[in-house]
RNA sequence: GCCGAGAUGGCGGAAUUGGCAGACGCAACGGACUUAAAAUCCGUUGGUACUAAGUACCGUGCGGGUUCAAGUCCCGCUCUCGGCACCA
């Protein structure tokens, strides 16, 4: 018998797919069509297994799709534009593109090994020009109308990464990349107007029903809309206004000083004179200190009289004015309404300058003064002093208070989000070219559609020192004006690599169209995405991008869809020794050596079988060894029937209950694999359900002598098995299929159809359970009635035992399933 | 603080609608084969107790509840992970 060696055949079968076209997809083809798509990868040197699970989860589903009759477009590229290649040519003095180009080689090469499905003509990759002239391109479309600008802005700078960043990129203030602490700078950058998609991109979740909620919840979040109304304080004695966002109009009554960010233009404008010596020292103090300690939650409130008074609209008290280290410009009117009583931060300030606080909802479990309050009271509850809204219940009243504002003309209901506009520039060479020039006589100019593309140039000075290294080649930084032909320059940003990667899903269909971007036609019909695959860490940034792309171009009437992904699944990482994969941890698991040792086949099911494909889950070599011992034997078993069948020399075959047994099996095995796929992607007790299978297999032919074998049944369960193995381990399949003689290809093969009669039983179990509790099992012959079964219960020696001579008091009967004794 | 997900053997995890808790795999232990090892094969494996081949009791984070019956449903907690966070 043949040993069990994949190295031996799986490039053989990789050849062969390849060869014969049967990954390539046929655009145009009238058949329903399936687009499978997972996150296309970074080029950093090469991938680990932690990739490997991604793309095989992916490939398992176009596999089985293709199965199932549709057309899969299952394709694949690289996000190829990005720092670290930058930083790999400072490092190593070795040029972006040619680092890079390398990566992807070396990372196909590595992919190819697995016998992943991908259709290699439809590939992209997006440091290329033929893909960057189209980036370029959605640029300008989105200048033409008005939702790409350039702005002076105080924004996020990375130090070591010598760009700007945005907000997305932050995390706890530091560099989502290299981790060091972001600074603020005062800079002239580029925008995309995503604010102006936010209430879309927060409304059109609710659609996405197959998108998991956490990946929802966090873009809600992050979008962070808020309900309220804004409304206008006089200020007193002069004829100035104040304008304030907030979302508790129903606490107006309770405002005891206003508060303005130190940031806020207005400070100067509201100084008295003699108080002007004060504020400045502070808000010196507030740009001495870093913006991210500023603005922790923990930082002690401090702030500065301005020495004016705002007047309350709704009672006419005069107000003091602050300047506060908590009032955020960037949010709201950069103003605030203070009401201590009922907000925790307002009452810390309040506290510590001596202010009043003024309750105006009672809070109906612990009603008090003022002076006792040990902290705010932040619920709902009765308004008081409030003028005609006293009595009335807070939460009713919001609305009505608006109301009031608004015909008083005092204010207006008003909604904010925190989304900010997402920051495209970087002062980086290995990106995309922002496609403008500023000429001396006309300004900024957007380069014309047919000059596309602006190339990036080779040769450029990599240590800029903040600057742009474009900068430093002066045949792509001087340019003549599109408008006038002038003298001019170039704009020397790149675009943020998350412009490449947020419309890469509708290049796939025409990677090659050398006159747009996409044919629409075409993405019409194939978007959106039927199935997108990919961690979680992209859970705001690239799928939040991505939405907002496609529904600008949805408005732009160059698409006829507004969501690029109907399905969406986020997978786990994979660790090993309790930490992610990295080189300079040493604990990376090369998918080669995988191959190698155990072939693709093995390392494709135990990148399945490792645990539900959703959570992260622990590499283990022994748990790779399972597998290996799993597919060795499904193997061996194949290996003894195709034997077998040659020898043609077996008798009658006379073990009806065994063979109907293990064709249950089979069948129940195509029942539970087909519904694992269906239902969430559980492939990790998919492929539980295959042991199964082959350990019933293994028994069968283990304890059957062999002229007593059913061959019929035998060549059923290769001619099944195989192909519910195929998406899985599609090597092993192909081989088995071939070797037993059969024509054609495992994968053209059609997914296995249930076959009703043989899951059929004759004989169930019914649980015997006295007051809850088993006390036996019997078996009986399926279809058994109420009666009988009740009969047979009570006949139990063990239940008779329990029943202690007492009269049941009620008996429950499930047919074919159990049988309660109540006493 | 707000939002989301979760907690089941030594470990990863399984359990359509409430109906045998622990499928499948790992690890461990015992056995077969072997001069030996590896590989392979067969078996045992939640805990405790006993009059021990069986039987009883306990057991799905904690405390209550509903039900003939709860890992699953309801109420109240604890802890873990993830996201957001001085967002007015």
């Amino acid at each position: 018998m043949n040993e069990y060696n994949p190295q031996e055949f799986e490039k053989r079968w990789q050849d062969t797919w390849e060869n014969n076209g049967l990954n390539r997809t046929d655009i145009k083809s009238e058949k329903e069509k399936f687009y499978a798509l997972v996150m296309f990868p970074y080029p950093s040197g090469t991938i680990h297994v932690g990739h490997v699970k991604n793309y095989v989860i992916g490939d398992v589903v176009a596999r089985y799709k293709r199965h199932k009759g549709f057309n899969v477009l299952n394709p694949f590229g690289f996000d190829s534009f990005g720092l670290p290649a930058e930083n790999a040519a400072i490092a190593n003095n070795i040029h972006p593109g040619i680092w890079t180009r390398k990566n992807v080689e070396t990372i196909t090469k590595q992919i190819k090994k697995l016998g992943i499905s991908y259709d290699w003509e439809k590939q992209v990759s997006t440091c290329e020009e033929d893909y960057y002239r189209w980036t370029q391109y959605i640029f300008l479309k989105l200048y033409e109308n008005g939702l790409a600008y350039r702005k002076n802005a105080a924004v996020n700078w990375c130090p070591k990464c010598n760009t700007v960043l945005a907000n997305e990129q932050v995390k706890d203030g530091c560099c989502e990349r290299c981790g060091s602490v972001v600074e603020l700078r005062q800079l002239e950058q580029w925008f995309f107007k995503i604010t102006d998609y936010a209430e879309r991109l927060l409304e059109d979740l609710d659609g996405l029903d197959e998108w998991p909620e956490h990946v929802k919840t966090m873009q809600r979040n992050w979008i962070g809309k808020s309900k309220g109304a804004e409304v206008r304080f006089e200020i007193d004695g002069e004829n100035k206004t104040l304008e304030v966002f907030t979302t508790r109009p129903d606490t107006l009554w309770g405002v005891t000083f206003m508060a303005l960010a130190p940031e806020s233009p207005l400070v100067q404008e509201l100084t008295a004179d003699d108080r002007k010596e004060e504020v400045e020292e502070f808000l010196e103090k507030m740009t001495k200190e870093d913006r991210f300690t500023r603005a922790s939650e923990e930082a002690e409130k401090e702030g500065v009289f301005l020495g004016k008074y705002a007047v309350n609209p709704v009672n006419g008290e005069k107000i003091p004015i602050y300047v506060a280290n908590y009032i955020l410009m960037e949010y709201g009117t950069g103003a605030i309404m203070a009401v201590p009583a009922h907000d925790q931060r307002d009452f810390d300030f309040a506290r510590k300058y001596g202010i009043p606080i003024n309750v105006v909802i009672e809070d109906p479990e612990n009603p008090g003064s003022s002076d006792q309050m040990l902290k705010p009271f932040t619920g709902t509850g009765i308004m008081v002093n409030s003028g005609k809204f006293s009595g009335m219940p807070s939460d009713q009243s919001l609305a009505k208070v608006i109301q009031w504002l608004e015909e008083k003309q005092l204010g207006k209901s008003s909604i904010q989000y925190k989304l900010r506009d997402w920051l495209i520039s970087r002062q980086r060479y290995w990106g995309a070219p922002i496609p403008m020039i500023y000429c001396e006589e006309c300004g900024m100019v957007p380069v014309s559609e047919n000059d596309l593309p602006v190339k990036l140039p080779h040769d450029v000075n990599f240590d800029s020192s903040g600057k742009s290294p474009l900068t430093t080649n002066g045949s792509f930084l001087n340019a003549t004006c599109p408008k006038c032909g002038g003298k001019a320059r170039r704009e020397v940003d790149t675009m943020d690599t998350f412009v490449d990667s947020s419309w890469y899903y509708l290049r796939y269909i025409n990677p090659k169209d050398e006159n747009k971007p996409f044919e629409t036609e075409d993405v019409n019909r194939w978007l959106p995405v039927d199935q997108y695959i990919g961690g979680v860490e992209h859970a705001i940034l690239h799928l939040l991008y991505s939405r907002f792309l496609t529904k600008v171009l949805y408005d732009l009437k160059l698409i006829d869809f507004k969501e690029p992904f109907k399905n969406l699944f986020t997978q786990g990482m994979i660790y090993k020794d309790g930490f992610k994969m990295s080189k300079s941890k040493g604990n990376v698991v090369s998918p080669d050596e995988m191959v190698e040792e155990y072939g693709a086949d093995t390392l494709r099911v135990y990148s399945l079988f490792i645990g539900p494909p959703e959570k992260d889950a622990e590499w283990t070599d022994s748990g790779i060894e399972g597998v290996h011992r799993f597919i060795k034997r499904i193997w061996t078993s194949f290996q003894v029937i195709i034997e077998s069948a040659n020898a043609n020399s077996l008798g009658e075959h006379k073990t009806a209950k065994a063979d109907k047994e293990l064709r249950r099996k089979l069948h129940w095995m195509i029942e539970k694999i087909t519904r694992d796929i269906e239902v969430d992607f559980h492939f990790n007790t998919a492929i539980s359900g295959m042991m199964e299978m082959s350990n019933e297999l293994h028994r069968y032919l283990n304890e059957i002598p062999r002229e007593e074998w059913d061959m019929g049944l035998l060549g059923e369960v290769i001619e099944k098995f195989s192909v519910i193995l195929s998406p899985f381990a599609p090597h092993l399949a192909e081989e088995i299929w071939s070797l037993s003689g059969k024509s054609g290809l495992v994968v053209e093969q059609k997914w296995p159809e249930v076959d009703p009669a043989a899951l059929e039983v004759d004989e169930v179990e019914i649980i015997i359970q006295v007051n809850g509790k088993l006390r036996d099992k019997i078996s009986v012959g399926k279809g058994e009635n109420r009666d009988t079964l009740e009969s047979i219960a009570m006949s139990s020696e063990n239940v008779q035992r329990h029943l202690e001579g007492k009269i049941p008091r009620k008996v429950i009967v499930i047919p074919d399933k159990l049988v309660n004794i109540v006493l």
